[in-house]
DNA sequence: TATTAATATCAATCTATCTTGATATATTTA
DNA sequence: TAAATATATCAAGATAGATTGATATTAATA
C-alpha cells in the first residue's frame, strides 16, 4: 500500500518522468550529467533521483565521488509497464551533456 | 502527457483507492451506496468519482436521479495494470450498503 | 406545485509536495 | 592539508491537492 502510493506518487511529476526516461535511454549517468543536461539546479535534481530510487525505479552505484544512477534490474512487471507507458509520452528529453569538471 | 498524470494522479490517493476498488468488486453502484458504504460525506465521495472517471477509469450512467458508476470498459492495457495491481492491495473495502432512501 | 432525495460544484481551510538557496559531507587533487 | 568537485539534506516560500460545509440542480413524489 505505502509502496504504492510511493510508486504511484514517483510518476505523478513531470521532471521525474523526464529524468526516469533520460536514465533509461542513456543507460548510466551521474548526477551531474543529469545538472548539465537539464540545466536544472543540483539539489532539485537530488532530491527527485531520491523520491524516483525509493520507488523501485532507480539504484545507484558509487563510483569516487560521482554517484551513477541507472533503472534497477530486473524491474518488477506492474514498474516494467509503467516505464513501457512512460517510453510513448511526447516528453522533452535533452540530449545527454557529459561536461562535469573531472571524469 | 496531460491524461498521464490526470491518470497516476487520479490513484494517487488511498481514498480513490478503495472507492475503485469498491466499484470494480461490485459492479455498478450509485453514489449514495458508496456515501452508505464508506460513511463519507457526499461532496467528497462526487468529486473523487469525477477524477476517476476523468481520469478513464470510471464510466458513468444517470437512470432518474441515480448516477451509477462502474468501470470503464474496454479498459486500455496500461489502466487494466493497474486495476490488477490495485486488487493486490490491502485496503479496508467496505461491504456494499444499500440504504439509498428511494430505489 | 411544494417537498424531498440524489448528485454536483464552489469557496475556504488544511495538508502535502515542489523549488530554491544554503549548508553539510565525502572524495579527489594541488 | 587546503581547495575544489560531486552529491545530499535542510529550511523557507510557493504551488497543488484534499476535506468540509454550503449551495445549486435535477428528478421523483406527495
Amino acid at each position: 500500500m505505502d509502496i504504492f502510493l510511493k510508486t504511484v506518487g514517483s510518476i505523478n511529476d513531470e521532471t521525474r518522468l523526464r529524468i526516469l526516461r533520460f536514465i533509461n535511454e542513456n543507460t548510466e549517468v551521474c548526477v551531474c550529467d543529469i545538472e548539465n543536461s537539464f540545466n536544472m539546479i543540483q539539489s532539485r535534481i537530488s532530491r527527485h533521483l531520491k523520491i524516483l530510487k525509493e520507488a523501485g525505479f532507480l539504484k545507484v552505484e558509487r563510483k569516487g565521488r560521482w554517484a551513477y544512477y541507472s533503472v534497477r534490474s530486473p524491474l518488477d512487471r506492474f514498474r516494467q509497464s509503467i516505464l513501457q507507458e512512460i517510453g510513448y509520452l511526447e516528453l522533452d528529453i535533452p540530449k545527454l551533456e557529459k561536461d562535469c569538471k573531472n571524469g
